[in-house]
DNA sequence: CGCGTTTGACCAGCGC
DNA sequence: GCGCTGGTCAAACGCG
């Protein structure tokens, strides 16, 4: 945050912004580089000198200086040149001696801790991993149950009727989604299944069963998770006296409505980024409290998005993916999505609602109640336990022309690495943050951004 | 002149 | 069948 917020708004030339997210502690935003601790070749280290620095625990006496040098003693085993060269020799020699091991032992205890933590690290993914499997199988059990009994009692009943009856029963998204064409990276298709850009899901044969691949359980799953949130909507609640939320996308203003049940006219806009997105939103102000704005996301982009675009995209696909899985079915009947919310979510339990009564299944993301604004959070691994690639607001995976210039990658989304999270934002992004008071979650493990918006200043 | 917005009309779905 | 409602279209209009 730091380099990000003090940097002057007129910057001309945009410099890459270190997120403080750094789980080794690696400390570039420190103001004293003379350790040159960049040499070291332990990859998971820690920084156990802010302890020293912060309490003065173990080396109540140290000045910075002071642990400067015996740090360069430590470094330089066998020369005493830098401490020759400093002058002060005499000064540390006996403490430094001591304090030498000190380091060591603390050195020691922090390699065994983190070589501890890496172990439990490695069995939570693993709990995961089986967790996960485990729901796969129970959810493609009891599909292949549902479809046993479509089959034996719904035949005469017709395709519609299938997919119709599904649509309002929570816990069967499952078989809405497969109600929607998969093919979203074809812009045709897309478009097609938004209703060519004209009516949305108004021809019955988009309501028809029509993809049903004999692939293995888990991609059979994925398939229509996927599917489903192609289908559903993300409904953001935010704060904010602008006519509109800036998300990053190019939209169109194509109508306005004036809703019932609210005196505030409601518009709808369609992305132009480029031709043929399907993607549509809507904007309402809440009839409660008219300084929020409900944005509504509906639809996959069929192109690749800006990074501060794919910042919401991936807070509202990351969210609708969450919520809908929680809301398939499990052997002990339906996830309370809310649980899940609150399970992967806990410093938003109140965020995050899904509705399922609604046509399409709708996730409500409240970032009115953002309890830590301008706060960063590192977010456990599994806080969004499902790949989001191209969801509901389309986390367009392939790189706008200048994407590698921007990331310096050349393949998928940003890659940040795991010890030092560094991004450089585009040339409007610091008014982003100041203008949104932007907390940024980082789930590093899915090379994600999150935005966690909150206009409320 | 091109592009985006406004706004009334139109259409489809749904409930009664 | 009718009316209500949500969603979209498209002509008119405004702006740079």
């Amino acid at each position: 945050m730091e380099s990000s917020s003090s940097r002057s708004p007129s910057s001309p030339s945009p410099e890459p912004i270190q997120f403080p997210v750094n789980l080794n502690c690696t400390t570039n935003n420190q103001p004293d580089q003379r350790l040159n601790l960049g040499k070291r070749k332990v990859p998971d280290e820690m920084d156990f000198f802010a302890d020293y620095k912060k309490d003065g625990g173990g080396a109540p006496t140290f000045d910075d200086d002071a642990t400067d040098l015996l740090l360069q003693t430590a470094a330089n085993t066998g020369s005493d040149q830098s401490m020759v060269e400093t002058g002060t020799f005499s000064i540390c020699d006996h403490r430094g001696k001591s304090q030498l091991g000190v380091l060591k032992t603390e050195l020691e205890k922090k390699n065994l801790e983190n070589q501890q933590l890496k172990e439990m690290l490695n069995q939570m993914t693993n709990s995961y991993d089986s967790l996960k499997m485990h729901l796969l199988t129970v959810l493609q059990q009891q599909k292949e149950q549902q479809n046993v009994h479509h089959n034996r009692g719904g035949e005469k009943e017709g395709q519609n009727c299938h997919s119709n009856e599904l649509i309002m029963v929570p816990g069967k998204f499952m078989d809405l989604g497969l109600a929607v064409a998969a093919d979203t990276d074809d812009a045709s298709s897309a478009d097609k299944e938004m209703g060519g850009g004209d009516h949305i899901d108004k021809s019955p044969e988009n309501k028809a069963p029509r993809l049903m691949r004999a692939d293995s359980p888990k991609n059979s799953v994925d398939q229509a998770t996927e599917a489903t949130i192609r289908k559903a909507r993300v409904s953001v609640r935010a704060r904010s006296e602008a006519p509109t939320m800036t998300d990053g996308c190019q939209w169109r203003k194509y109508g306005q409505k004036i809703a019932k049940g609210n005196p505030c006219p409601r518009a709808y806009y369609r992305c132009t980024m480029a031709t043929g997105c399907p993607v549509r939103k809507q904007v309402q102000r809440c009839a409660e409290d008219k300084n929020v704005l409900i944005t509504t996301y509906e639809g996959n982009h069929n192109h690749p998005l800006p990074p501060a675009a794919m910042a919401m995209a991936s807070t509202t696909s990351s969210a609708a993916r969450m919520l809908l899985s929680g809301s398939m079915p499990s052997a002990d009947g339906l996830i309370n999505p809310t649980f899940l919310a609150r399970t992967f979510l806990p410093c938003s339990s109140n965020m995050a609602t899904i509705s399922a009564s609604a046509p399409f299944p709708t996730v409500t993301l409240d970032l009115t109640q953002t309890p830590n604004p301008l706060q960063f959070h590192k977010t456990p691994s599994n806080q969004f336990p499902f790949p989001f690639p191209n969801a509901l607001g389309g986390v367009g995976y392939e790189e706008p022309p200048n994407f590698d210039d921007k990331i310096g990658g050349n393949d998928g989304p940003p890659i940040f690495d795991e010890t030092e999270v560094s991004y450089e934002e585009p040339s409007n992004f610091d008014e982003e943050i100041r203008r949104y008071d932007v907390p940024l979650i980082f789930d590093y493990e899915c090379d994600n951004i999150i935005l966690m918006v909150d206009y409320e200043k």
